[in-house]
RNA sequence: GGGCGAUUAGCUCAGGGGGAGAGCGCUGCCUUCACACGGCAGAGGCCACUGGUUCGAAACCAGUAUCGCCCACCA
């Protein structure tokens, strides 16, 4: 029964992925009897394209949730996308001005219909991309995040936050970006370390002689200074304070005020205090009711506050006061500073602390409930140890800007009455006001990150109490990169505890980055993005789902490169040729006995189906750890290493052989553990698991792999004496490998091998004589606890024999002497080792029983070994004087 | 400034108180009827450093060094 030669992934993807969809797998019933298992889709921008790190969420999401599915649950893997506000505007307001036209020209209304389309043209890429790289997620109940339903849960959850005084309106300090034109969350900026310089301008006393300096990293702002701040306790300026300054080029006289801020020993110890543009010196206005001065628009531009520099950039200006200063001799020096410059995350514009009246969320209340969740583990955080970030995060949380002034968004449900200046704040859009004025709403929309703290239960339905809600929530496992730990994950646990009253998600498992070959975060200015898309169509998304899964030990950034990918291919094809083995030796219309009918199962066929049961259970326990790469690497070990390399070699006799009984039985060994294999592989590699499975010639009881039962111990058989008389048969073949392989024994000379046996071997190696004569290519075997081993051989000492092949004719007797020299050397060290262990008293009476008694069979074994050999070798030498 | 992580074979990394592991690479042999994207056999390591705990440490603890990351309003 033929298989095709190659494995040809593209095809066979395509195939089967539409086969899945078509026979609606994927779809969770919400009145399935099953218990639930869910997982929401960390939502990816509308407009983006896949990456590698996306790849890796997607390939660990996917395997939990084929896994569970095979498992017997009710799996519901919900996708979605992100209207991600500032980053999809920023790449239509750039698309737009391409074709000349200018956003603001086309008026707000106009835009966001453009992103609209934007979006209908672009939105499905992903998704798309989603789809190929196999991931199971039940598509009908795709969501966005500015659908009708989730906007819905938006409003419903302002409104309600701010009826409990959890929203709030008011003048602050906030990160602006001059580029995208709006506030910016703290968590928005990035912070970068920078070699700047520290300005130390002269202020000149209004009314007497004399100047006090004060240093600045950002000389362009003194404009807005509306005061001088000293510390109190520091002597130097005790009698300066109440007395006042003069700004340079504009005169403004400033008053030198008092407060416990400053820092005495940085810089002068004096500060120029500049209200509208520094959030600590927002504190001390505050403080001392000091006027708010801005100096700078929103575009970054200076305004006519600052006099002669009006309508300078703000970059611009800085040059310009630092040259002014200077020629005035106001300068007095400037030193090398650093410091960490904020950039917008969006487009790494520097951002400017600007005064400005924002939305806030009070979220104090809400992080303490999000902090116990985790500490009493109602939310594991997987693996442990992101806990303490997560914890100091939300211990030193501030409350969260979320006004935008962009367009695209969630725009904010309030209203202003110009009439009477009520503000309405409403879930329904109203009409109009109380008074009968015209309202206006605000303009600003919300952070996106607002709308996807939502995303666990705003997807299944959330405000209504829907039949996906009560079934799915909370979900099982949330699976994320660490990047979005706080705005994202965090935001959701206290989301879903207010307004659910359960945790989101009671697993986070946390993956680390995906970095290039050189450790490189992978960045397109840097060039070095490895796209997911063109490694599958290289090599197949099996290949490069396995080596993302094979690579993600838990806590350490990944590597990753082609190569890698290529390594795995390599297991692809593996598997692919096995199975073409298999069924090349299933005959025209054989019907395969079924495992459990079978009579005459071999001792390799026991072995393998024990090791199956091994296999099969730890990799069902390494999953429920998300121990993704020890599970895979299991597998990889087991298919390879024992099914390949050993089982399908030790089969290959009885299947060329006479005895049809047998070969019945190892047929349909090598049917089940086929099958078996497959399924616990299809997690991992979903599409070639299906191709092989579906053309496997035995009676289905489903039409896909992927609904099949995932496999367990019980499917194999548990058989400790088959794994240790398997043992035995190995041992004596490495021996007599060792012997081969070392001594250059070309494969085409048939040796003879004498094994002297003890306790009980004698009889398993008789009984399988077949396989110690293919794997050693020896001819005659002679097998016995009393046989005699001929002087002139070469050695090999296993526990429980020792194997012989007589060297008359073969080879160098020296070589084998020098071998054994090397061998015995290897011993004695490990002898002394144990030897030294054995004589301290300390661990005789203190080590565990079983430790000191194993370290003395042990040593037993190895000095046996050893004298063994060094016989050996006397024997050696004497032929070698003999032959003299 | 605070916190976290890493340091194990040439490379990339697992492991985690009692025998140093894997993959790739390397060396030798093998064009054997599933696979050369293969098979067999090998070589290669004071598990970063210094102390401590212990009968026993690569592992646990403390410190040091180097690298990396996260958080942070000292102008």
């Amino acid at each position: 029964m033929p298989i095709d030669k190659k494995f040809n992934p593209g095809e066979v993807e395509k195939k089967w992925y539409d086969y899945w969809l078509e026979k609606g797998y994927f779809k969770a019933g919400s009145g399935s009897e099953k218990p639930a298992y869910c997982i929401v889709i960390p939502p990816p921008n509308v407009t983006g394209s896949l990456h590698i790190g996306h790849a890796l969420d997607i390939t660990l999401q996917d395997i939990m949730i084929r896994w569970k599915r095979m498992s017997g649950f009710d799996t519901l893997w919900l996708p979605g996308t992100d209207h991600a506000g500032i980053a999809t505007q920023n790449v239509v307001e750039k698309a737009l001005l391409k074709d000349g036209v200018d956003r603001h020209a086309l008026g707000r209304e106009k835009f966001i219909e453009k992103v609209w389309e934007w979006k209908a043209q672009y939105g499905g890429t992903i998704i798309n991309q989603l789809k190929v790289m196999g991931a199971s997620c039940d598509w009908s109940r795709e969501r966005f995040t500015l659908d009708e339903g989730l906007s819905r849960a938006v409003r419903e959850v302002f409104v309600r936050l701010y009826g409990e005084g959890l929203i709030y309106r008011g003048d602050y300090i906030i990160n602006w970006c001059p580029r995208c034109h709006t506030a910016l969350s703290d968590l928005e900026v990035e912070h970068e370390d920078t070699k700047g310089k520290l300005y130390y301008i002269k202020y000149e006393f209004a009314h007497e002689e004399g100047f006090v300096v004060v240093a600045t990293t950002r000389p362009e702002t003194y404009f807005g200074d509306t005061a001088v701040a000293v510390n109190p306790e520091d002597e130097r300026y005790r009698d300066i304070i109440g007395k006042t300054v003069k700004l340079p080029v504009l005169g403004r006289e400033i008053p030198i005020i008092a407060d416990e801020f400053v820092d005495a020993t940085f810089g002068t110890g004096a500060v120029k205090v500049t209200p509208a543009h520094d959030p600590n010196d927002f504190e001390i206005a505050k403080r001392h009711n000091l006027p708010f001065i801005k100096i700078m628009t929103g575009d970054g531009r200076m305004t006519g506050e600052t006099g002669p520099y009006e309508g300078q950039d703000r970059f611009e200006c800085r040059k310009n006061v630092i040259r002014d200063l200077e020629e005035t001799g106001r300068l007095e020096r400037v030193k090398d500073h650093d410091l960490a410059i904020g950039h917008c995350y969006r487009c790494r514009t520097v951002v400017e602390p600007f005064l400005s009246k924002q939305w806030f969320v009070r979220i104090k209340p809400l992080s303490e409930e999000a902090v116990s969740a985790v500490k009493d583990g109602r939310v594991k955080i997987i693996p442990s140890g992101w806990e303490n970030s997560y914890f100091n995060w939300m211990e030193n949380i501030k409350d969260w800007c979320i006004s935008r002034q962009i367009w695209w968004g969630h725009r904010i449900p309030v209203w202003y009455c110009d009439d009477c200046n009520e503000v309405i704040v409403s879930i329904e859009d109203p009409t109009v006001c109380v008074c009968g004025g015209v309202l206006r709403q605000d303009e600003d929309v919300l952070d996106t990150w607002f709308s996807s703290a939502l995303w666990p239960f705003s997807t299944l339905g959330w405000p209504d109490d829907t039949d996906d809600l009560k079934k799915f929530y909370p979900t099982d496992v949330l699976i994320t990169g660490f990047d979005i730990l706080f705005f994202w994950v965090a935001r959701m646990v206290m989301m879903g505890l207010k307004f659910m009253g359960r945790e989101p998600f009671r697993h986070t498992y946390i993956h680390a980055l995906i970095r290039d070959e050189e450790g490189h975060k992978m960045s397109k200015s840097r060039g070095n993005v490895v796209d997911p898309l063109s490694m599958t169509e290289t090599y197949g998304t099996d290949a490069v789902r396995f080596t993302l899964a094979a690579y993600a030990a838990q806590g350490r950034d990944i590597k990753f490169s082609g190569k890698r990918v290529e390594g795995y291919r390599h297991f692809i094809n593996k598997i692919w040729n096995a199975s073409r083995f298999i069924f090349m030796n299933i005959r025209e219309g054989e019907k395969i006995v079924p495992l459990m009918e079978t009579k005459t199962l071999s001792l390799a066929d026991r072995w393998i189906l024990s090791r199956l049961s091994s296999v099969a259970a730890e990799v069902n326990a390494l999953l429920e750890e998300y121990r993704f790469n020890d599970a895979a690497g299991v597998l990889y070990q087991f298919v390879w290493h024992e099914f390949c390399d050993w089982y399908l070699e030790m089969v290959k006799p009885v299947l060329y052989g006479d005895d049809e009984g047998t070969r019945i039985s190892a047929i349909s060994t090598l049917v089940h553990v086929l099958e078996t294999a497959l399924s616990l592989l299809h997690p991992f590699m979903p599409f070639i698991s299906e191709e092989i499975w579906q053309q496997i010639p035995v009676k289905k009881e489903v039409d896909s792999i992927c609904i099949r039962r995932y496999p367990v111990a019980g499917d194999g058989i548990e058989d400790e004496e088959s794994e240790m008389n398997m043992g035995v048969v190995m041992d004596a073949v490495l021996g007599i490998r060792t012997i081969r392989g070392e001594l250059n024994i070309s494969p085409s000379i048939e040796i003879k091998v004498l094994i002297k046996t003890q306790n009980g071997t004698e009889d398993i190696l008789k009984r399988n004589l077949v396989y110690i004569n293919k794997f050693a290519r020896a001819g005659e075997i002679e097998i016995g606890n009393n046989i005699e081993l001929p002087k002139n051989s070469a050695t090999s000492i296993k526990p429980l024999m020792e194997i012989c092949v007589p060297l008359k004719g073969l080879i160098n007797v020296d070589l084998e002497i020098d071998r054994l020299n090397r061998e015995i050397k290897k011993h004695k060290e490990e002898l002394s080792f144990i030897s030294n262990k054995l004589s301290n008293n300390g661990f005789i009476s203190k080590a565990p029983k079983a430790v000191v008694e194993e370290n003395k069979f042990k040593y037993n074994e190895i000095k046996d070994k050893v004298d063994t050999i060094t016989a050996n070798i006397e024997k050696l030498l004497t032929i070698n004087e003999e032959d003299a």
